[in-house]
RNA sequence: GGUCCCAUCGUCUAGUGGUUAGGACGCCGGCCUCUCACGCCGGUAACGGGGGUUCGACUCCCCCUGGGAUCACCA
């Protein structure tokens, strides 16, 4: 009945923040369940009590909430479902695919060292494989994995890969406080919430034919299994705090665009031809497992820089602004919708690569006082320039409207009398209005500020030159 | 060390036996221009090495090298 329908999931622990990867993992399987119409579930692996917190949990979910990956089932807890695991330990023993083990962890580790001097793996030997141990106060349910022959793990993503059976040992599924493990709770998990894909990190390509073997032993059919490339980072170690910022909602702290974090995030082991830029909706059409490379690849501070440049670009002004407000308000300005805000945001999404800087760079807008750059106001702000602010100020003033065309009308009237060309007057200009010798156009920004704004600008700028030169 | 995976410009990648090996980021020029950006035009730069297979290998096979992952009563 539900045969097609595609079940993936995301299944974080919940022992630190939503990094990287596991963005990039949660993407994957999102955007696969999306663009095949199916369904997306939460699992929080929680069956490590001591590691496990409730701050992680909520960082997760605001994570996921500001990439706006939602899911469709969930979120579940490991932790509550501890009957089903018991339920299934039960099945195992009795089939007789898992047995009680009652060595204890000093003689597990003495065992592995052993055989490490010995030149040989560091496994469980199966001392109680054939004992016929009932349950005690220390032991632990150990799964008897087959010792010939070979499990086969058909990737999705990486092809056909066999495992001989002798490399595997019998792992502990249930710990002697009577906790189980995670290659069984996944498995149990997936099978009881009908998980017929799972797409993940490499790193988990060895646990797959221990779980293989225990989908085997429980009778159930095999998921899809596609295990994705690792990231890694500019040293080409597997991506970690050193290499910057791990947490995904760092990311949103320094000014990205959710819409450019994915895309960034998707390109780096997806590709769809020559294509770069990727809106949601674009990517839901056209992501397909079968695009997803073989390679690992290094995460790229500067390109995900670029391709946020990119959206900023492209996202209408008016869909910014609730991006914006927050870094305003660090900033003191507590800002509304509005077209005012708006046609700010047009005058600077061409020239910010972060929210944050783009914050920065409108703050002129917002000040009631203007602080001259130094370097600019030495430069620009001279004696020498006083006629023509004067002259333009008067002009200004007389103006009705003040829109660009009347401004530029202004400017060039300015420009005839006084034979200077443009570039000799806008700098003044724009250092009395932003402070600085870098902003958006100096028309654009006159009509935005309005006429009393740019007159007392003005007109305080001639003041500090008077002022300087006397 | 055992096992497993991977290998095209500095980076992300396209390529599926015959291409001047393409795009993007970065970098370097130029154009545009009221500054800074944007945009546009151009340039720089790659098939790790060795064997095969083939009329022909970046493409297929093997070996080497290099890198990564994993070997818990973590997930």
């Amino acid at each position: 009945m539900e045969n097609n329908l595609i079940i993936t999931r995301f299944p974080p622990s919940p022992t630190g923040y939503l990094h990287v990867g596991g963005a990039r993992t949660a993407l994957f399987n999102w955007l696969h369940a999306r663009h095949m119409k199916g369904k997306f579930i939460l699992r929080i692996e929680d069956t490590d009590r001591l590691r496990s917190t409730q701050e992680s949990i909520d960082a997760i979910f605001e994570a996921l909430d500001w990439l706006e990956i939602d899911w469709d089932k969930g979120p579940f807890f490991q932790s509550e479902r501890f009957d089903i695991y018991r339920k299934y330990v039960e099945k195992l023993l009795d089939s007789g695919d898992a047995y009680y083990c009652t060595c204890s962890p000093e003689k597990l580790k003495k065992m592995r060292e052993k055989a490490m001097a010995a030149g040989g793996k560091p496994r469980y030997d199966g001392i109680c494989r054939e004992k016929g141990l009932g349950s005690g106060e220390d032991a632990v349910v150990r799964f008897r994995s087959p010792r010939t022959g070979t499990t086969v793990l058909q990737d999705t993503i990486k092809g056909n890969i066999v495992f001989q059976n002798n490399e595997l040992d019998d792992f502990i599924i249930t710990r002697s406080d009577g906790t189980p493990t995670y290659n069984f709770v996944v498995v149990v998990d997936d099978i009881t919430m009908n998980i017929n894909t799972v797409i993940r990190g490499d790193d988990h390509v060895m646990n797959t034919p221990k779980q293989i073997l225990l989908y085997r032993a429980l009778n159930s059919p095999l998921p899809a299994f596609g295990h994705v490339p690792m990231v890694l980072g500019s040293d080409r170690t597997r991506l970690s705090k050193r290499h910057g910022a791990m947490s995904v909602l760092a990311y949103r702290e320094m000014g990205y665009l959710p819409d450019a974090f994915l895309n960034y995030l998707v390109r780096l082991g997806w590709s769809y031809g020559d294509q770069e830029f990727f809106t949601r909706d674009e990517l839901i059409e056209k992501f397909t497992l079968s695009n997803i490379g073989q390679s690992p690849g290094v995460f790229d501070q500067e390109k995900l820089l670029a391709l946020n440049a990119a959206h900023i670009k492209t996202v209408p002004p008016n869909r910014l602004v609730n991006r914006l407000s927050p870094f305003l308000k660090a900033h003191g300005y507590d800002i509304q919708p509005s077209p005012f805000i708006e046609s700010v945001i047009k005058t600077l999404n061409a020239r910010s690569k972060t929210l944050k800087a783009m914050a920065e760079s409108a703050l002129f807008y917002f000040k009631d006082e203007i602080s001259y750059d130094d370097k600019a106001a030495n430069k620009f702000l001279r004696p020498g320039v006083l006629p023509s602010i004067q002259l333009l100020i008067q002009t200004l003033q007389a103006l009705d409207r003040f829109e660009e065309k009347d401004l530029e009308g202004a400017f060039l009237a300015v420009m005839e009398q006084t034979g200077l060309k443009l570039g000799k007057i806008a700098q003044p200009v724009r250092i009395a209005l932003t402070g600085k010798t870098a902003s958006p156009g100096i028309f654009e920004i006159i009509e935005i500020l309005g006429k009393d704004r740019v007159i007392s600008r003005l007109k305080k700028a001639v003041d500090f030159i008077m002022e300087k030169s006397d």
